[in-house]
DNA sequence: AACGATACGGAACAAGGTTCCGCTTAGCAA
DNA sequence: TTGCTAAGCGGAACCTTGTTCCGTATCGTT
């Protein structure tokens, strides 16, 4: 996203020590929510870089900008991981519930990403906008291909299982009981048009 | 919960005044609650009570007790609703959906308790203890009597469930195109044995 | 070396939860 | 009826966290 510099007249580079305090911020805003999940205090990212409050505002007007930036890898990593697994399995429907295994992954080690992933408040737009948009399509494709072959049901939309699959990923953390994926295996056992074809247990 | 007199030596009951108070509270939290959901400021409820902000965490120590004392009636309901529904259906996966469909009711209206319910931070330890105490129970029995059936799956816990429909339902109000019933839905066919039985639609 | 634009730090402000303390008043007894 | 005491009350004060503002420092260029 950050163009390195590339097109004609476009952001004219930043100065150095910006380059700098970026970078410095998006490490130590990773390390903060490791400790803390994704609502740690501005003030302890801001610590933890060395910087005032208002050196993160700047670079990342909002906490969505923030967390973002911190995970945009591991996402493209999870919407490339979409068409191969497509490709490595025979049934579409084996490539879905591995992918989504690896979305489950990822939210139920960011604590607080679920819930701010699900939230539709005004501030994590951005967030919306960039995780959706990239993740969405991949699924659709996956969901529109075991639907084709007839493993699925076709009444539900990418959005709509994403959607639920965070809810159920929403706490992952908080209760030793609360397994998240067994819940999202029954959520996607609920899709199969002939459940008889698949192992009936629960992990 | 509060004795009006009763056994050999219990509280020694309130002045009428602090009586009073904690009435005029509950009805101040339970508008505040549909104004502004579960999360409304205290001095928002105090205020609406005529009432100090000390008044408050007087009677009701953690918001949780609040909640717990707004919407006890209602949950008392869902929980009696229980065996009521499973008598009145010859099928019991019939009863359970019924009554899955009381509780998803009960936590979409409420803004902010389907959130509340999932948390586990400490403070709305009250809320967990009375609230799933109270229902989970209800819906183990269903969902017994469902699997002696051979209609469901038998390696799901009741508690398992309840906390999976609730997550469904955090975020319900947030967005025109989150249908938290179609989610839920989704995951009560997940848990069928041979789906073909019900109609494969989703609402 | 100097200058203008960019970026910075931290104080200041806002909002919400929680606690403290001096005052009020209900309930009881003389 | 009048006093007394402890339960109960109100709201100011304090803490934490997000957000903004502004005087100052630094970069990069001339």
């Amino acid at each position: 996203m950050t163009e390195i510099d590339g097109g004609p007249a476009t952001a004219p580079r930043k100065r150095a020590d910006a380059r700098r305090n970026e970078q410095t911020l998006l490490e130590a805003a990773a390390a903060a929510f490791v400790a803390s999940g994704i609502d740690a205090p501005v003030r302890d990212i801001a610590t933890r870089a060395g910087v005032g409050v208002a050196t993160i505002y700047r670079h990342f007007p909002t906490r969505a900008d923030l967390v973002v930036a911190v995970y945009r890898h591991q996402v493209e990593a999870c919407a490339e991981a979409g068409p191969a697994l497509l490709a490595e399995h025979d049934s579409p429907y084996a490539a879905l519930t591995r992918w989504i295994d690896l979305f489950v992954d990822f939210l139920v080690t960011k604590h607080g990403l679920a819930e701010a992933l699900r939230s539709n408040a005004a501030e994590f737009a951005t967030l919306h906008a960039y995780f959706l948009d990239r993740l969405v399509p991949v699924c659709a494709e996956i969901l529109a291909a075991a639907g084709r072959d007839g493993e699925i049901r076709t009444d539900i939309r990418a959005l709509e299982l994403m959607r639920g699959v965070g809810s159920l990923c929403v706490g992952a953390n908080q209760s030793p009981d609360y397994d998240a994926r067994r819940l999202v295996a029954l959520l996607l056992a609920g899709l199969r048009l002939n459940p008889s074809d698949t192992a009936p247990t629960l992990a």
